[in-house]
DNA sequence: ATGCTGACCGAGCGAGCGATCGGTCGGTAC
DNA sequence: GTACCGACCGATCGCTCGCTCGGTCAGCAT
């Protein structure tokens, strides 16, 4: 999760509890789930889980916490690996947002659920990391509006479509869907290029 | 909600109990909201809520199916009101999709995020209506595809693009935003035409 | 006047909730 | 050998959950 590429997802690395949080919550929601599913859920006894964590709501928030951490450090890296072309950025920030929402389809699907049942304390930091997200992403579709790679009239509003489109792909994606993972991305990639006008 | 046109959208028309589900759903979460909260919610005592509903499960479906069938409604209404032409029946849905998902946000919002909390025989009504929306979008985009007028290589990855992103606009629509609801809307038709390659 | 019906409510049920108490146990340090 | 530590558990706390029981009461028909 440290020092890897920002294309290659093995096994999440999550600590058991996480794991187990992440995938009650992704079915059942937060607030569906209770202390002792996630008990169980982890081969824990409840006093067990509240040796690891003080609340339920910190384990939603290390969760969180540690998806966002994974998604924003892979974006970074991607931006980073693309040289200084807008147009070549913007292509490895959409295909890591398309790996990421693909590859750890719960994990993105839970941190964008459940943003709500944060405490608003919590909330608060997470929505700045969220922000910071969007943010990478007009600031490239921007930047090639500015070098005249990028066409559209509306970078603002493609931006925002582009983010959406990328992220709603954690809704759909399925393993056993009809085109591999990189035929997928491969043609999501021209869909977001036509968002912003690429040339 | 029944003989209006499908741009049209006054106060939404729920019934008082479904009306306190949905913002309290909207805000909380169904698992999040409590009876009484719903009860209080709609001026009533606990009991008084279950002479009008069987269980908190029922309001769930009643809430979500209701939503549904008003989409549903609108969208149908929208294509029969835009003649034979695919590109001007793809614009008319566009702007159907796009006007609920601003002017009924907080509906279409549970809609969406509250699916995995009905009971599995209520789901699978719902996602045979859910599925059918979606399949309005494709068609029309295979059909225009068809007839020459959309030139996009993935007629069916586009067309899930297109649905994902009005939906989307759920997520981040605000009344305070710098832009009317036309401009958004001509902004985002333009850039749905784009998805689907429209001359 | 009487009886019926639809719309409600106060009180409270058993079950389950998040969280905590006072432990036990296998290791490591000295 | 003994003192300590992190990792964990059985039992149980006070509370809230979804739901129900046994009513009340206004309005209307007979």
């Amino acid at each position: 999760m440290s020092g890897a590429s920002w294309r290659e997802y093995g096994v999440s690395g999550l600590p058991p509890v996480l794991e187990a949080a992440l995938h009650l919550f992704a079915e059942r929601g937060y607030h569906g789930t209770s202390i002792r599913d996630l008990a169980a859920g982890a081969g824990l006894s409840v006093p067990g889980l509240y040796h690891h964590y003080r609340s339920k709501q910190e384990i939603l928030r290390a969760l969180l916490m540690s998806v966002m951490g994974d998604l924003h450090e892979r974006s970074r890296a991607a931006l980073a690996s693309a040289g200084g072309r807008p147009s070549r950025q913007f292509d490895a920030l959409v295909e890591s947002l398309l790996r990421f929402h693909m590859f750890r389809r719960p994990h993105a699907f839970v941190a964008s659920s459940e943003i709500r049942s944060l405490d608003d304390a919590y909330r608060a930091e997470y929505v700045a990391l969220r922000d910071e997200q969007q943010r990478m992403v007009r600031q490239v579709v921007e930047a090639g509006r500015g070098a005249g790679e990028f066409m559209t009239p509306y970078p603002r509003e493609a931006a925002r479509a582009v983010a959406t489109l990328c992220v709603g792909v954690a809704t759909w994606y399925r393993e056993a869907g009809p085109l591999t993972p990189d035929e997928l991305i491969e043609r999501h990639i021209v869909l977001a290029r036509g968002l912003v006008g690429a040339l």
